[in-house]
DNA sequence: TAGTGGTCTAGACCACTCG
DNA sequence: GAGTGGTCTAGACCACTAT
């Protein structure tokens, strides 16, 4: 009367996660095709989808759409409220950084816009959206929301560098102090197309919204991380 | 030649998250059986599925084990550096907050909690295992670790209450400085069972350690919460 | 004991990526 | 064009919950 001796389910994910513990799988290395793995484990597809999905929640692997499975390699700490950017944390970690511009687009604020920003009436603001790598790899989609009026002609300055930055040499403005809020849901559809996930795979959204030295609100960013790729790290004497 | 015009799978969603969205389906609510579903669109069961595992990710409605499938209510906001304990965060929310005591042992530190706690030599520990509750529904499983040098006799205390009022008043001890880390990762099967989630179900993890006004290190804790009842909330000001 | 979700089989077609 | 994961069908048995 054992209860439940051992599942299928659990039995590939043990393997795998063997496999990876023991470096036989490296880090970003391809997976065997689900339907060479339901051979190999004598099952079906649909078993084996689902081990490859409870090993993805656990952060073992990650998917590329219709590209195939891989091996996750080690989380990025991550601290939001550290004034080092984006490049800097991650080569500060011995990993490679990259940054694409995706679309620029300015608009009145409305909506999820209007609501981050806390403006009612009409605002114009500038919507930046960029795509961020790590060794190669497209973990983070990030939406910047700016106030216009606050950032006269920054369209024409490079904007895969850190905007931060960018602020504070072009504007004399400084964060003085932020917000976030840390949300485990799915990914919106464009997203999701730019991370290579297909619709409604789990994210890790990040909003936050950023304040001036005089209190001013400055901007807003919406962060969406592939779930395995950071971790948040965070120290209340920093 | 629309680009896939509309699937089974965004249909069903579509029209779960509509009766959401207009409180036909009300928070906690219990959804029909995925047979039922699978009836009334029909389809199969597994497609039934994998559209609630999708709104699940999104955090809309979530599930108990071979129980069913229940709408999510609105997340709690928790901000991890704030000095509130749970029961007060939890009414401040005008919600309702239980707190179960699971089980108390006493070791010594190894693995994940000499780590945590940063001890090398031999160190004994108590381990206090706790379920937490909001509105009646299991969403938090906590498991704290403390030097027991540092506690004699906390464990003839009551312990449903919050740990950090007990260090203040019977120990003098104040938390000065708290680090943690938040990971999107998957149930162990201890905390899985806990929560009435299947194994390997996602799960936010956070893993904090605490240190007392002297600067020395006083426990650490880990907290295993249901990803569609919490949001994190962090303010640098505060 | 009836009903639920959890697991599993054995297929199929499609949209997309890659060489 | 070959190969991948994404979606879908039509069933089945099991472990567990609720009553």
């Amino acid at each position: 009367m054992f209860s439940h001796a051992t599942t299928q389910l659990s039995r590939i994910k043990n393997t795998i996660r063997e496999q990876i513990n023991s470096e036989i799988l490296a880090e970003m290395q391809k997976l065997p095709s689900e339907r060479e793995l339901s051979q190999l484990f004598d099952t079906t597809r649909i078993t084996i989808k689902d081990a490859l999905v409870s090993l993805e929640t656990e952060g073992l692997i990650y998917r590329e759409e219709r590209r195939g499975w891989y091996v996750s390699p080690q989380r990025i700490c991550y601290n939001p409220l550290s004034r080092s950017h984006f490049h800097q944390m991650i080569n500060d970690q011995n990993r490679i950084a990259e940054t694409k511009l995706i679309s620029v687009r300015s608009e009145m604020a409305a909506g999820k816009y209007a609501a981050a920003l806390e403006v009612e009436g009409i605002t114009p603001i500038h919507i930046i959206e960029r795509l961020r790598f790590i060794d190669g790899r497209a973990v983070l989609f990030v939406e910047n929301c700016l106030k216009a009026a606050l950032f006269p002609s920054i369209l024409e300055q490079p904007l895969t560098q850190s905007l931060t930055q960018l602020y504070a040499k072009h504007y004399g403005y400084h964060t003085q102090r932020s917000r976030f809020d840390v949300i485990p849901t799915s990914a919106p559809l464009n997203v999701a197309k730019a991370l290579n996930l297909s619709e409604g795979q789990p994210v890790l959204k990040i909003c936050r919204v950023n304040y001036k030295q005089d209190g001013e609100l400055l901007d807003c960013e919406f962060e969406y991380w592939r779930p395995d790729a950071v971790m948040i790290q965070i120290d209340s004497r920093a």
